[in-house]
DNA sequence: CTGAAAGCGCTTACAG
DNA sequence: CTGAAAGCGCTTACAG
């Protein structure tokens, strides 16, 4: 492999000002700078991440905790993460924290310490209490993506803000039976995901007058979807609309209208949450995140914090309105300029 | 941060020592290694990355060259290599390759050379042969999966065998009229996927005396699936079975029967390639794959690279019968020990 | 089996 | 603006 040395002879100066052309740091005259980055790269020379990484204890590199790392979602956020990072130089490892507990431990024990990484981007995995520990032990400077944790910086969407945004679409529609469909209340409900959802969902009802609008628990997925909403359409006062907590619910939700002969969206609306790519052949109203602008928000917001500065903020959301809602057959939507009794 | 020093001093030997009780190279007494294991467990000690990096040249860390993050089948193959890196010890860091001319040369040129990894795995990217010659220029073992250039090693399924498997499974089903919605002949026909699930299928049909099989091509999107079995189901001879090369496109296939009215399986059956995840509630019979294992398989190979070794083979595939086929209505199946005239 | 010492390839005060 | 030299934190022949 071609060294420092190498470009020095070539350029014919020290090693140090080779390394002062090339880092840009320290004062160098114009023509030097441009022979010695001329010389590296004739000889196709880079600085080794190794050595440098040693010598001055940035290793230009950042690390990017995930949970099981299979889903469409965390996915786009990875390539956000990534693009970004590498406009800036820096390279981006993987620590992916699944269930086991071994490998847990390996990873918040051994391969974080080994001080590959400058910083460190935790996406929503639920890290217990002594978890958290570990990883401030690091001293890295650490942004979370939805973190289920207070207990360092994380960029967040305001999910409470999410599910009204898609309560009040479907009231705004003219909807009064709206059932939610998502999660129970599980972790902190001040930072657990579903809870805010649900949370938000009820208090847009409550303020529209509807107090105790019914709910159908569901995982978050297309079955959980299906189940949830064959249920709710089996009641005696069947929901007119649906807010399901994820588009994957939605989905299933859909497909269940489908499997009763209800028409999308005369007899049903749906609304769901997330941009999933499969949302637009569906036909799905959604309130979309952005997974890859998400990405690229942690990456700036860690490079920040290694730089000592804080970028921390919220992120965005949007409803997008598609085919799947529409006022309620019958209902007595409002029109704009005569509002409604 | 706690060095060498502070271990060999808890332990009352040379930092030689405690070097070679932790890396488990050189002679060393039981008595010591443990004695020196117990104080870098105490005091929480862990090598650092770069100082061993520069002292040995290995690095621990493998390079995952990826296109476009954002794809299912990606996501589980990644992490399939990270799990299997990670119980080597090795950590994984990402190489996206877009299609910004800039960013790859970026990747090629700087970010690979700086001596970061120890060996390559290539994903499915499109490599041009210029770029495929800067990767080889790098010196490092490399692995491909799904190579689209046999100038590196590869780990790939029998593509061909996959297209049969689906091909042959209708016709023992008793189809005679089976289409395939794939895409057209593009890259080099031995490597390129599309390419050999449309020239397995064709070569099955022509094997059961059906020359001319209909053919539609589509891109690997449910829009386009769907767009192309509308368009089969049009004809004349409508097809009472469709191959598509992809899930995805077999759900697009699927949505053009519902939008046809037409019966799945009864009026139509289909099957797909993938093993995609949400197959199995749409019911899809289709030949899976197992991104997983084989992430899991490529970080086996590239580990096996790096010490010399050669683990090259062949990916499994297995035909998943559910719901989407059947006989074709009035059609003549063959019955067990009852051979068809 | 164990230690002292050189060396891995850079970076950066320190002089000039 | 530029160079000589020490140092980053390990590893590994070389002695013993």
């Amino acid at each position: 492999m071609t060294g420092i040395d190498d470009v020095a002879r070539a350029a014919g100066v020290s090693a140090a000002t080779v390394s002062r052309a090339l880092s840009g740091r320290g004062r160098i005259s114009d023509a030097t700078r441009a022979r010695v980055r001329a010389a590296a790269a004739d000889l196709g020379y880079v600085v080794s991440a190794a050595a440098s990484a040693l010598a001055t204890g940035r290793a230009s590199n950042v690390g990017v905790v995930v949970p099981l790392l299979d889903r469409w979602f965390f996915a786009n956020v990875l390539d956000g993460i990534a693009s970004r990072l590498a406009s800036e130089g820096y390279d981006m490892t993987l620590y992916s924290m699944s269930d086991d507990r071994a490998q847990r431990d390996g990873v918040l024990d051994t391969s974080l310490r080994r001080g590959r990484v400058d910083g460190l981007i935790v996406l929503s995995v639920t890290l217990a209490d002594d978890e958290v520990d570990r990883m401030l032990a690091l001293e890295l400077p650490v942004v979370g993506l939805s973190a289920t944790t207070s207990r360092f910086p994380a960029l967040r969407v305001d999910e409470l803000a999410v599910a009204r945004a898609a309560t009040e679409h479907l009231l705004g529609l003219g909807h009064r039976r709206i059932a939610h469909i998502g999660a129970g209340y599980a972790g902190d409900p001040g930072l657990d995901i579903p809870s805010l959802r649900r949370h938000g969902f009820a208090s847009a009802m409550a303020d529209a007058g509807i107090p105790d609008a019914p709910f159908a628990a569901a995982d978050f997925t297309i079955e959980g979807g299906h189940r949830a909403a064959l249920a709710l359409l089996e009641r005696d006062d069947p929901p007119t609309a649906i807010f399901a907590a994820s588009d994957e619910i939605a989905f299933g939700a859909l497909f269940a209208a489908r499997d009763r002969g209800l028409d999308v969206p005369g007899d049903l609306s749906v609304v769901g949450v997330d941009g999933h790519e499969m949302g637009d052949f569906f036909g799905l109203t959604t309130v979309a995140q952005f997974p890859h602008e998400q990405g690229e928000r942690a990456a700036d917001a860690v490079l920040a914090a290694i730089d000592g500065r804080d970028e921390i903020g919220d992120l965005a959301f949007r409803l997008v309105e598609r085919t799947s809602t529409s006022a309620p057959r019958g209902g007595l939507a409002e029109v704009a300029g005569r509002p409604s009794p």
